[in-house]
Parts: structure tokens; sequence; C-alpha cells
DNA sequence: TCTGATATGGACCTGCCGACCTATATCAGT
DNA sequence: ACTGATATAGGTCGGCAGGTCCATATCAGA
């Protein structure tokens, strides 16, 4: 899991973006400001990777915060206005990415992964190259190895469909091969039973819509 | 649930703001759009019953979407700037609230009830009253109906501790008592088993943090 | 062609889960 | 003072869950 700090002075995006950047299967938001202060104070017990943080804020600004943390941290500046003064300017306060609003959110998943990585997106910006190596979130080692059959029954569990019958009914074969990929699907999420695979499908997207 | 429609062009706080809104207990978001004219596409098959909707947006406009769609829908506005004037526009398009976009997400929630039950919040904003009256999601029946310490049980369920000995150990109770409550869990969710209690844990949004 | 992964199915067994019933102490509300 | 809800704990019991084997058929890839 990526350790996110978002910082942005408006509650709706902040508190949106980190329910949404969360529910990137992962990606993990831990700390959430209002404005740079707020997150130099978060950031002494947070434990972050990554900083997604917005220009435009009352009180410390974004780029001063930046300057503040002296690169002790990537980060992926955000912004309404996205004209070359603030993007030179986000470069100069050791910014590694640069992000209008209005990019869409796997973009901005992306630039995450790719600024931990240690890419600096700030010139080139998000391009297809790095769509193509971070655009899908890599899931644990243990999720990707899941085969297609498990992930469906995984996306039952997901679901509320806990019962060995119910399940076997749903995907038309014996109880008995449920319970083998059962099996499979508890060792590759290392897993003790259907409860904590139920959280893990719903925690890795698996639900099924 | 109540069926939410959401405009606005900036995607990250369209996409964010979609999964939050999701993530509140009674609402569902149905369609999102990124200018007027997609809104009014979108909501002719959504099935929306509020909207949520940015006044500034390139091509259509919100409060142009507003007037076309001529109070079908109640809807809560949400700008940058909450001067005066925009009050007014929004008011004259047939807004029902107005909100700045830096107002905490429960504020906005508890607006998408309000507007939703006939009120009109545009010149008295969400105030305490509204909080009151709208602040807490109406969860299931069920769901209302747990007592604290079921919920603590619940939330840890949620967060994948499923064994009933790790249960009572965290909760510094016996073995046994863990099955009663889970027993009375199962009863007032009307589910069958931990895998299930789990899925709706999630779902009530009992995550522990 | 041979191997490995996948999907299916089975037997067996230990043990925990869930159902049902009972019991006590506390506390808030009437 | 009495009642009801809550939180705690115990007993019993049938059954399913999970672990450990094993077996077969298919299919893609080396």
């Amino acid at each position: 899991m990526i350790r996110v700090a978002i910082a942005d002075d408006h509650r709706m995006l902040l508190e949106g973006l980190a329910n949404a950047l969360s529910a990137v299967a992962d990606l993990t938001v831990v700390a959430t400001a209002v404005d740079g202060q707020e997150l130099l104070d978060k950031l002494e017990n947070a434990n972050a990777q990554v900083l997604v943080i917005d220009i435009e804020m009352p009180g410390m600004d974004g780029l001063t915060a930046l300057s503040r943390l002296d690169g002790r941290l990537p980060a992926v500046v955000v912004t309404m206005h996205t004209d070359d003064d603030r993007r030179q300017q986000a470069a100069a306060a050791g910014a590694a990415a640069f992000l209008s609003k209005g990019a869409p959110l796997p973009e901005l998943a992306a630039a995450v992964r790719a600024v931990l990585g240690g890419e600096n997106l700030i010139e080139s910006g998000v391009d297809e190259g790095v769509m193509a190596r971070h655009g899908s979130p890599v899931l644990d080692a243990g999720a990707a190895a899941l085969t297609n059959r498990e992930i469906e029954l995984l996306t039952l569990l997901g679901r509320g469909v806990s019962a060995t019958d119910e399940l076997a009914e749903r995907l038309f074969i014996s109880s008995k091969t449920v319970k083998n990929h059962l099996a499979s699907i508890y060792e590759k999420l290392g897993v003790a039973d259907r409860a904590q695979a139920a959280v893990e499908a719903i925690r890795l997207g698996f639900t099924g819509d």
C-alpha cells in the first residue's frame, strides 16, 4: 500500500479525494490537511510516502509547504489553474509532478505511483508512457496471482454470498470445488477464513460492478 | 438510498465527490457529468432524486442547466466562490441549497437530505438545525438498533478480525460473550455469518477510522 | 511432447461456528 | 421499586468450515 498525504483547503475536494484515493486498491490516505501548516504538523506522525498538494491554500500555501519539506517526500502538485508560471514555481519548490484538478483520477493515481518510483513528471506531465507503466494498480502480490475463477468467487464473497452451497449454485460447480478454490484464495491472500477474504475482496475492489 | 447526480468540470472533484458521497451510507451516486449538457443527457436514464451541481463549468454552466430542468429535481449548488451575486443567481435558477466547496462533506450530505425533503436552504444555508434534522444518515433499521458494544465488534470484523478468540482478546471479554454479541448482530442485520456481517460492516461505514 | 497452471471433484477429520437456552449484574427510565 | 435493555458468561449440539491428502481433464507454453 502506498501511503498518501493530501492537502487542500476545500474540504469537499479534500475529503472526496481522500475517499477516492483510498478506494484505489494500492493507495491509502494516511493524512489530510486544509493548509500547509497542518500538513507539516500531521506529517510528523503520519509516515506518508507521497504528497498530493494544492497550490492555492489560505495560510501557508502549497509551494511554501513544499519548500519547507525540502524534498523529503515526493510530491504531486494539483491546481485549478495550470499556467506555466505555476508549473515553474512548483518545479522550483521541489514538486515531482504537476496536474490540473480537471485531470482524471487514474492519472493522479498513476502520477502518485510514478513519483514514488522516483520519476519526475513536472515537465512531461502524465503521458501515455506513464499510464502504461503506472496506470494499473500493482495489487498485492497474492491478489495478482488470483485466477479468473478465484476472482469470480471472491467477488461473490465481497457481495455477501458466503455459504458454500450458495456459492456452488451460482458458479454451477460442486461444493467441493468451491472449497478448493476458497483454500487457494486463502493461501494467496494470506487470510484465514471467508470473513477475512470478504474484507480483502472489498479492499481490492472485487465488488462486481 | 438517495440517488444523487453530480456535475462538476473538475474530474478530481467530480470523481472524488462521487466516491465520497457513495461511501455515505444512505447516498448513492447514479450519474456524473463534466458539463450541463452531459448532465441533462444522463438524467434521462439515471432516475436521480437530487442534484449536486457546480456553477462554473465550460460549455453549459450549472445555472443554465438548472433553468432547463425547471425544478424537476431539487438541487444543491456548490461553488468555489460564495458571493451574494452567485447565491441570488442560484436561487433564481431554482436551486434549493447553496454551498461552498470548502464546506465539510457531512454538510453536503445533510443538504442533500434536506432538499430531498423539500426544504429550501438557499437563504439560510446549512445551520445547526439542518444538521440536527439531517446530519446523521438514516441507517438500515437493523443497523440503527445496534448497541455500542455490537458496533465495536462489527468494526473489528470489518477490519478483518474474524476469529472468536482474537475478537475476545481485543475486547477484553470471554469468547462466549463474543459469540453472544455476534448472534445479536446477525439477527439485527439479517445476516447469517461473519463473512456477511463483515461485508455489511463495511457497507455501513463501520471501518474504524 | 511434456510440463505447469487451471478447473473440476473427492475423502477424511478436527474443530470452530452458529443456534438455542439460561443466568447474573448493571443501569436508565418509568 | 420495577421493568427493559445492555453486557457479561456458561452449556450443549449439530453441522459446516478449513486443512490435508489425492485424482482427473483441459489447455497453453516451453
